[in-house]
DNA sequence: TAGATTGTTAATCGATTAACAATC
DNA sequence: TAGATTGTTAATCGATTAACAATC
C-alpha cells in the first residue's frame, strides 16, 4: 500500500498534541472532544480533526477521543515505542547539557557514546559515559548499532564530521551546529539553530516596540 | 504609515539568509543574484526576491544584490544593531551552556544576570556572572533595564516565573521549558522545545525506514 | 544598446477553516 | 431515539512559484 506523505506541518504539531495529551492523561482525564482540546491548545477544532485523520480515525462520533488511546497512537506515529542508540559529538557545554538531560532516555533515546576532538576532555566522563577521541567514531558507530548522531560542535568542523557519519551508515543527525549540512537524502537531519531562534525573537520584539512608538 | 504585517514564514527565513550572506561577505564576494543565491541555499529564486521585497527593494536590475548592503539591511530588520539586556533563569546545564555561548554577546544580547532557585548554586559564578537567588528577580529586571528573559527551568516552575516576569515589565521570553507559557499578548515568546525537535527527527527516521522496508 | 536580473503581478499549490452528513 | 461529535468534503485563505515587464 502506498501511504500518502504527511506534510511536515502536521508532523511538527504532533509533539505538541502528545504533550497536551500526556498532561490530560496525568490529570486522569479519560476523553476529550476536538472542541475542548481546541480551546485548551488554542488551535481550531477543525485542524485537530484533520491532523488526526491523516493517520486514520482515532475518535468516535458523539464521544470524542479517548485520551490514553490517542496518546499511545501518537507515540507510535512518532516512533517513540522504539529504542534508538545515539552518539553525541562535541562534549562542550551544550553537549554536556544534552547528555545530562534524562528525559531523552525515558523516551528511548539512549546516548551510547560521547566524542570530542579536544584531548583534554577525552577520558573524562559525563553521567558515567566516557568521552572518546574522534578517531574511534566510525568503528563505534558500526559496532554499537548507532542510528542517530547529535552534533554539538562548532560550524567549522560540522560538515567534515557529517560526512564521516554519512560514511559509516548513520541514519539521522540532530544538528546544533550553525550550518546546513550537506548529507545524502536518506539521512534525516533536524536542525536546532539557536541563534536563528533568538533572531526571530529579536525581530518580533523590535517590531512590537516600533508599532507601539508609532501609536504614541 | 501603516506597515503591512510580515508573515512569520518570511521572518523565519531571514536568519538563514543572514547567515549565508555573512559567509559570502567573509569570502569577499561583492554581489550575488537571486538565481545564484537560490542554487546555494536550495530555495527558489522567486522566493528570495519575494522575501526581500517585503521590506523594499534591496537589489538592482541587471546587477543583483550587493552582499554587504543586503547583509546590513537584514541585520537592521532583525534588530541586531540594537543591544538587549537579558536575564537567564535556571543555571542548570542548559542555562550554563547558553551563558557560555559567546556568540550571543557579539550580536548584542548581553546576559546581565543569572538566577536560580537552588541555594547551592546561588553565589557561584558562570563566566564571571554571579548566580542570584530568585527573590531578587523583579528588582533586578527593573533596575537593569532587562528586556529579554531566557527560561531554562523545569516546566513545573515555568508558568509561575513567566507570570513574575510579566509582572515586572519583561518584553520577551526565550522559552526552553517544555510548556506553552500563558503571558499577555504584548510579551513576545519564542519557544525552543528540544524534545519536540527530537520527536520530529524520530518520526522522519522511522518513516524513512518503513518506506525502505516496503520496497524490499 | 543589449543582456541581465530585479520587482511585481498573476497562477498555482497547499494548508487551514467551515460545513455538514455519517454515526456512535 | 436524540444529542453529540467525528470524519470528510468543499470553500477559503495564504504562501509559493512562474512569468514577464521594468530598468539598471
Amino acid at each position: 500500500m502506498e501511504e500518502k506523505e504527511i506534510s511536515q506541518a502536521v508532523i511538527g504539531r504532533l509533539p505538541r498534541y502528545y504533550r497536551y495529551l500526556g498532561d490530560l492523561k496525568d490529570q486522569g482525564i479519560e476523553r476529550i472532544s476536538s472542541q475542548d482540546l481546541s480551546t485548551l491548545m488554542k488551535v481550531t477544532a477543525s485542524q485537530i480533526r484533520q491532523d488526526f485523520n491523516n493517520f486514520g480515525g482515532f475518535g468516535q462520533q458523539g464521544y470524542g477521543y479517548n485520551v490514553e488511546y490517542l496518546y499511545e497512537e501518537i507515540s507510535k506515529i512518532l516512533g517513540l515505542y522504539q529504542k534508538h542508540n545515539l552518539v553525541l559529538i562535541g562534549a562542550g557545554n551544550l553537549g554536556q547539557a544534552l547528555a545530562n538531560y534524562v528525559n531523552f532516555e525515558k523516551r528511548g533515546f539512549l546516548i551510547r557514546g560521547i566524542f570530542d576532538s579536544n584531548p583534554a576532555l577525552v577520558g573524562k566522563e559525563v553521567r558515567g559515559i566516557p568521552i572518546r577521541a574522534m578517531e574511534g567514531l566510525e568503528a563505534f558507530v558500526k559496532e554499537n548499532d548507532i542510528d542517530i548522531a547529535v552534533l554539538t560542535i562548532p560550524k567549522t568542523s560540522a560538515e567534515e564530521v557529517a560526512e564521516r557519519l554519512a560514511g559509516c551508515g548513520i541514519k539521522a543527525i540532530w544538528n546544533f551546529a550553525h550550518v546546513d549540512l550537506n548529507v545524502p537524502e536518506h539521512i534525516q537531519v533536524e536542525n536546532v539553530h539557536l541563534s536563528d531562534s533568538l533572531m526571530k525573537l529579536s525581530y518580533n520584539l523590535n517590531r512590537y516596540n516600533k508599532e507601539k512608538e508609532q501609536k504614541e
